[in-house]
DNA sequence: ATATACTCTACTATGTTAATAGAGATTATA
DNA sequence: TATAATCTCTATTAACATAGTAGAGTATAT
């Protein structure tokens, strides 16, 4: 698994309609707060609409939204939809020819364990652990003051 | 973690060495039986060389060997080497500003879960263990005859 | 000497990534 | 209905990484 900007700002995305779950919020106020180039946010976003993680509303007091709630999205999830395949080489999921050679492609199944520990990580935390996280150090940083 | 051909090829050409253990192989040999480009193992078998992996011996009668025993390599050492940190994302080792936001980086510590699990698995399989492996199922092969 | 084999540097083609640009479509509301 | 705000879609580009090729140079056994 590799974690391109792309799905980089896409988990980003997703994270911030969750805290904002039950609102809509425009491209505009995502990029800023996120911080990432409106543009290419633009297309991120539309990407995500693509695989069913958002929803949008065109027109003024337009936006994006979560289409579904943020317990029922995992970052595995979305990184397997933006970012491609877990696994970190292509033989796993693919023919790959490599591996009808003399060793029998022994690291195979290296990559296949490596793959299952890392959806292990990735396909059990939801978004909504992610925002109960952040609301949790956000209120500890207020308690401080 | 991405693997790309270069490790691949590594890979498979320090196993090839450990499975010739105590002779030496030229980079005709190893890329005929390997399966890789020539020109191309060249460059790799010089990297492997850089990493200690290797060592070399020119002239007639020249060619490659493994520079410590296959029980004391693991592909983890290989694969960091030739194609970089496990992590799947730069912020892991990095600095990475994107981590000064509002969301104080809560994919950061996923990311760096996933990398301890992919090197607690990467981190413990020598290539001792891969030649018994392979020498397990060549023998099975053989006895089914 | 010479054949064999490693060494080193440079080059190139291809693909991916990250980002930018701009015209088009939709919708609330004054 | 005009208009501003907002999403939609396609194209383009610069930079970089990857995979592979090429060729001249160096070392060594016989």
């Amino acid at each position: 698994m590799k974690i391109t900007y792309k799905g980089d700002y896409a988990l980003k995305a997703v994270l911030d309609l969750a805290l904002n779950y039950g609102s809509i919020v425009t491209i505009h106020e995502l990029a800023s707060r996120i911080q990432v180039p409106f543009k290419f946010l633009e297309q991120v976003l539309l990407d995500l609409k693509k695989g069913g993680f958002v929803e949008s509303k065109r027109g003024k007091i337009g936006g994006y939204f979560l289409a579904k709630s943020p317990a029922e999205i995992t970052i595995g999830e979305v990184i397997r939809f933006i970012d491609g395949p877990i696994e970190p080489i292509a033989c796993v999921e693919k023919g790959y020819s490599g591996c009808t050679d003399l060793y029998k492609c022994v690291f195979r199944k290296i990559w296949v364990d490596v793959g299952r520990a890392t959806s292990e990580i990735v396909d059990n935390i939801t978004f909504e652990k992610l925002v109960n996280e952040v609301q949790a150090s956000t209120e500890a940083v207020v308690y401080q003051i």
